[in-house]
DNA sequence: ATCGTTTTATTTGATATTTAATTAATGCTA
DNA sequence: TAGCATTAATTAAATATCAAATAAAACGAT
């Protein structure tokens, strides 16, 4: 009775802790999704950006791995972004078969507001949390995403 | 120069701590989802079954409340899941504009293994954290939730 | 009581995403 | 080096989601 009983509480616990951690999320994603909106960018298309920001250009392969996405949305994705002149695609030398993708001049200079203004309302966003709180936060939701991939190449 | 340099940091830590909490989510997510795949049936969809299975039959305007959903989408996910024949639509005596959707006896036996399964998915998925990180985990993702919803009133 | 406003659900049209099939290039091996 | 499997990107078709317009009922003020 009383392994039914701590079972009981934990899938509670779990549960309580997965349903506030969705919430948290989600509506953070929603204020960050309407700030994006008056942009007239997606947040995917910001997620590439953003990596293209960061690392330089990159190939479809490379960039579908960190935003998590499906090869053929981000074809899609990259298809708007180029079609808004923000990035264009280019043979890769090495790889015939590989595309790499990179912002435009124009399209660094049009997303610079677009990345301060996003960072602006995370920071909003977040200022409920202290530094210690923060840090706490991070640890503990890198542990649990950790646990994922883990189990992912078994 | 101090100031700005205390802020960088602060945005660094924030923008880190965002992105751990967006892989955490969306690696438990994407278990919670590949689970579901096998019984042909979405989240979204599942988010409505258990929100039927806890609190009883429920207008479309407290479901779509509940889990956060464009009203249209809310729609079609409900016409889903009575073609399926999970749920069926009621009128509502009080109110005629309003519709009731409760599940089905067949829906009832039909997801409660899926449910049973998906709890037992999300177990693994936090098995690495104590229940004291747990409960942290929680109340941290609480405060930041909040402080959204709050802001939002405004 | 009636007109205007609000609420609830739905429809419609546009986007986004996923899955599966396709094309083209590369690497392996025998 | 010829054939086969793998990989990268794309396309096509199905599904999911969202935003805006619509219809029907309820509410509220005068």
């Amino acid at each position: 009775m009383s392994t039914h009983y701590k079972g009981s509480i934990r899938e509670q616990d779990v549960l309580n802790t997965w349903i506030k951690l969705t919430r948290a999320h989600d509506s953070v994603g929603r204020v960050l999704k309407t700030n994006l909106d008056s942009s007239r960018i997606t947040m995917t298309q910001f997620g590439v950006l953003e990596i293209l920001e960061h690392l330089g250009p990159q190939t479809l392969k490379i960039i579908g791995e960190k935003i998590l996405l499906t090869s053929s949305n981000l074809v899609t994705v990259v298809d708007n972004l180029e079609r808004d002149g923000y990035v264009v695609r280019t043979q890769n030398p090495q790889d015939r078969r590989s595309i790499i993708v990179s912002l435009t001049g124009e399209g660094k200079l049009a997303i610079k507001p677009i990345f301060e203004s996003h960072l602006q309302e995370l920071m909003i966003a977040f200022e409920c949390l202290s530094s210690d709180e923060l840090q706490i936060l991070g640890d503990l939701c890198k542990k649990l995403g950790h646990n994922q991939n883990i189990k992912e190449k078994k």
